[in-house]
DNA sequence: ACATCATATCGAACCGGTTCGGTAAATGAT
DNA sequence: ATCATTTACCGAACCGGTTCGATATGATGT
């Protein structure tokens, strides 16, 4: 390995103008500067990230944190928070806490001790002793998808109660009365506000909601497809079903075609989010889909411009909320 | 930060023994390591990665490299992957080559200069000067899904032949003779392998092969969307697709539903590889299903015992070749 | 009792950078 | 011509660990 040393000599300069030709060249002489140039090019001197994020007490890594990351939702955020960061010289460390709170804990706990630049998070911890862990946090991070009040840290997301609006109304429309809600697990911040959107857009419409048919299937696949199951096992089973987002959704249909019954024909499905391949899906599901390049996108602006500058890093949160996008599909019918 | 210099001074011993305490406890007397473990408790004191890795020459992170993560097969291969390395200490850091080389190798020397511990690498560079650059690399590699001749590094994956095989075999059977195979990137080890195991079976079985059914579809979405097309717009259309890869696969199915074609009654299809919610596809696919899990299991211990002992990392490389699965769907049917 | 050897601990060099205070020369002001 | 300021560069300390050779102490063998 050729180090800065090696540079150095060879251009006939001490170490220190070495690093500050690579750091700052203009405050380096035009000549110089050429000559260290030269060496470098004659050596193939690459700095060494490791020393450098020793020295500077912070690497040129950012941090990428979600549950599952298999969820095409997380999956498209990351890339475009990938894409980002490699155009800035970040490298993107990712980690998947499969939703527990605990290993996201210690995941971030890593990361920190790894120097990281910055964090994107889309958090699964909750409750204030969480939002505070995170609002101590030394390491600028960006919350998405899942906000925490208390944690004070910019947030890029939806607007998670229209989600559920926007479909309930869809079915309320539709003369759908008996709706039967999969929501996720509760206390996180989306499955909260995507329940209260269907119960405020129930309640708006004057239609009383059946207690029993809000169950949680906790965002995920066997969690949905146990719930789907209670729901569609009973014999006032709901003429429609809304899953809070893609895997309870899509375990609801499967659970239809399981049990023989037909959508949209016996029951309609309506869902948040979408699935790779979601129009080789038969029937095509109509569902409330987020932007999920303009979320990456975002998130990353905003946490590389608070890795950027001090004055940046020092900036009051703030929130930055998409309206998602209703997708009509061929799995709701009028009743 | 507590640093260890602070854990030696309340243990009162040098640093030195509390790194010797740290790392080979065995080595110091009973009665030091006591108060050096008292000292580390009560001072919170945590070992700092990056000056570990600056002295070590060596990191604990282990690197993750393929091309769309997005794809259910690498993701669960990252998955069971990142599970072990957790379990041995590791940190996994994971970069998505998008199927480029020259990304790929950029990332790979970025990895390197992170001091990498090891890495897990689905190569998509081909050729013989990059198979030399992988030869020479100084971090371990272990290559997965993609071999490489000349890299002579272990490799785990499927018998790829086998695949297309089994496929062909199956729509034969059914009394098919023109089949359409939407092929991946030639050059790639897979693709030929698979190209190669259509090609054979159909010699074997004395079936000319019509030279324009077969296509390649780069094993991307909108590859596998515009050569499907090509096949089903013509007038003598193939009776059966095989699509040699996931995204391949359903790219033909979804052109077959835009062009109101029905699957199987008027063309049948199989591919290689899951997708998930296979279940809710309608038709279900008859595929060929590799162990991912089984593959990510062992190229991670592979890997981390070459990453543990010199012995293990000087043994010549091995290969790890999985038989994959036949699963039967309803997506192809008798002539 | 003496050489031998293992054990416990330490000091110092090192990994490869950054950064700050300082010096010497060059530039500008008066 | 003199003093102030800027520019260009250097030396040394530092980031927080690891590692190796050296030393001191105590145990073992004969």
């Amino acid at each position: 390995m050729t180090t800065i040393r090696d540079v150095a000599r060879l251009a006939g300069v001490s170490i220190s103008t070495v690093s500050l030709a690579l750091n700052s060249p203009k405050r380096v002489g035009a000549e110089t500067l050429d000559r260290i140039q030269q060496a470098i090019k004659s050596t193939g001197y690459r700095i060494d990230p490791v020393a450098q994020t020793l020295a500077r007490g912070r690497s040129s890594l950012i941090g990428f944190v979600s549950a599952n990351l298999g969820n095409m939702f997380f999956g498209d955020i990351r890339r475009e928070i990938e894409h980002q960061a490699l155009d800035h010289g970040y490298f993107v460390l990712i980690a998947d806490s499969s939703g527990r709170a605990d290993l996201e804990r210690a995941l971030l706990e890593r990361l920190e001790a790894q120097k990281i630049a910055g964090i994107a998070l889309a958090a699964n911890g909750r409750g204030e002793e969480y939002a505070t862990f995170l609002r101590d946090f030394k390491t600028p991070i960006v919350m998405f998808d899942q906000k925490l009040e208390g944690a004070e840290r910019d947030f890029v997301g939806s607007d998670n109660p229209l989600t559920t609006t926007i479909l309930t109304e869809h079915l309320l429309q539709l003369g759908h009365r008996r709706i039967g809600f999969i929501s996720g697990p509760s206390g996180l911040h989306t499955a909260d506000e995507r329940l209260k959107g269907f119960i405020n857009t129930m309640a708006g419409a004057g239609v009383d909601i059946d207690p029993s048919l809000v169950v949680e299937g906790g965002y995920t696949r066997t969690g949905g497809h146990a719930q789907a199951m209670r729901l569609l096992t009973r014999r006032d089973r709901p003429t429609a079903i809304i899953g809070a987002n893609n895997m309870t959704g899509l375990a609801a249909l499967q659970v239809m075609q399981e049990m023989g019954f037909r959508c949209p024909d016996d029951v309609s499905l309506a869902m948040v989010d979408d699935v790779p391949w979601s129009n080789v899906i038969t029937p095509r599901i109509t569902m409330v889909v987020q932007d999920a390049q303009k979320l990456g996108e975002l998130a990353a602006q905003r946490l590389l411009a608070r890795i950027a500058s001090p004055e940046a890093a020092a900036a009051p949160p703030q929130d930055f909320i998409l309206t998602p996008k209703f997708v009509r599909g061929e799995s709701t019918k009028r009743l």
